[in-house]
DNA sequence: CACGAGACCTGTTCGC
DNA sequence: TGCGAACAGGTCTCGT
């Protein structure tokens, strides 16, 4: 579910109720959303750390502890939510952490693919993940200088975190829409104004969503706006918010890809 | 190296 | 109305 404006809607809005907390007890519902260390060393380590930061890597949650660092992946139907007094139990609940001040985080996952770490060092994890698009180190020149030291197929390379970390399924059809670029473009195809078209379509669309707290479909996330923006992620047949072609949808790296067929040609 | 298929999972929606 | 198929925001592993 959540890409990266989504994960840092979950980071902004958790942080009040939880910085300063001290984790008291854990609850593990379901054994495979935590993928390391194993139950016994979770449920001892985790106890009495208090939270000091929550923050976002690529799609990942970051919860800097006194002594650990806890990261959380949502997967495709993830959900992190602080309660505050009484909570009733949720079907989906994967893992309850009892925090002071009569507060609970609890991990929502109904498809179980979500997974959480709790580590020394985040880099373990985190290693291997490319740069933030919206970080310093992410520049039209980097992007021009990388895409042609490989020949992918554009939508395929951008959804790849360890090429650039944090985009997904309807990011990245919104962005190589903005950007005018067909998905199935190869990489070291692509001229350098039309690199630098993609990158600000990066930034934008991304910046957006974010502005937007991220897209809300169908029952697992909510809160968003940008589902209302989108202009042609999940819009196939309808009109083209440009042109007015009908927006077509096809299937690139086994994913489900809209695209305008005018607007973004596939060039020879 | 690049890409497709299959796994991991459950819930919702679509088509007959 | 009912029921199976198709599909869903992600990532990993294996085979070609």
């Amino acid at each position: 579910m959540p890409e990266l404006p989504e994960v840092e809607t979950f980071a902004r809005n958790l942080h009040p109720a939880l910085i300063g907390k001290t984790i008291l007890a854990s609850e593990l519902l379901w054994q495979r959303t935590l993928a390391s260390p194993s139950k016994k060393a979770f449920t001892h380590r985790i106890k009495s750390q208090r939270i000091s930061a929550i923050g976002r890597r690529a799609k990942y949650l970051v919860l800097t502890l006194t002594d650990y660092v806890l990261l959380m992946h949502l997967r495709m139907s993830g959900d992190v939510l602080a309660v505050l007094g009484g909570y009733q139990k949720g079907k989906h609940d994967r893992l309850i952490l009892h925090l002071s001040e009569d507060t609970k985080l609890v991990f929502s996952d109904p498809r179980k693919f979500g997974r959480i770490w709790l580590v020394r060092d985040p880099d373990e994890v985190l290693r291997g993940l490319g740069p933030e698009p919206l970080g310093d180190e992410f520049t039209a020149e980097w992007l021009v200088e990388n895409l042609h030291t490989r020949s992918r197929q554009l939508k395929m390379l951008l959804m790849d975190q360890s090429f650039i970390a944090g985009l997904g399924n309807i990011y990245t059809d919104e962005i190589l829409h903005a950007a005018r670029l067909h998905p199935m473009t190869k990489s070291d195809a692509i001229s350098n104004l039309q690199a630098g078209h993609l990158w600000q379509a990066i930034r934008i669309v991304l910046e957006d969503g974010i502005r937007r707290s991220g897209a809300s479909i169908d029952w697992v996330y909510r809160g968003g706006d940008f589902q209302n923006h989108f202009r042609v992620y999940g819009r196939s047949e309808q009109p083209c918010p440009v042109c007015g072609t009908a927006i077509r949808k096809i299937t690139v790296g086994q994913r489900g890809t809209h695209y305008c067929p005018t607007c973004q040609p596939l060039e020879a």
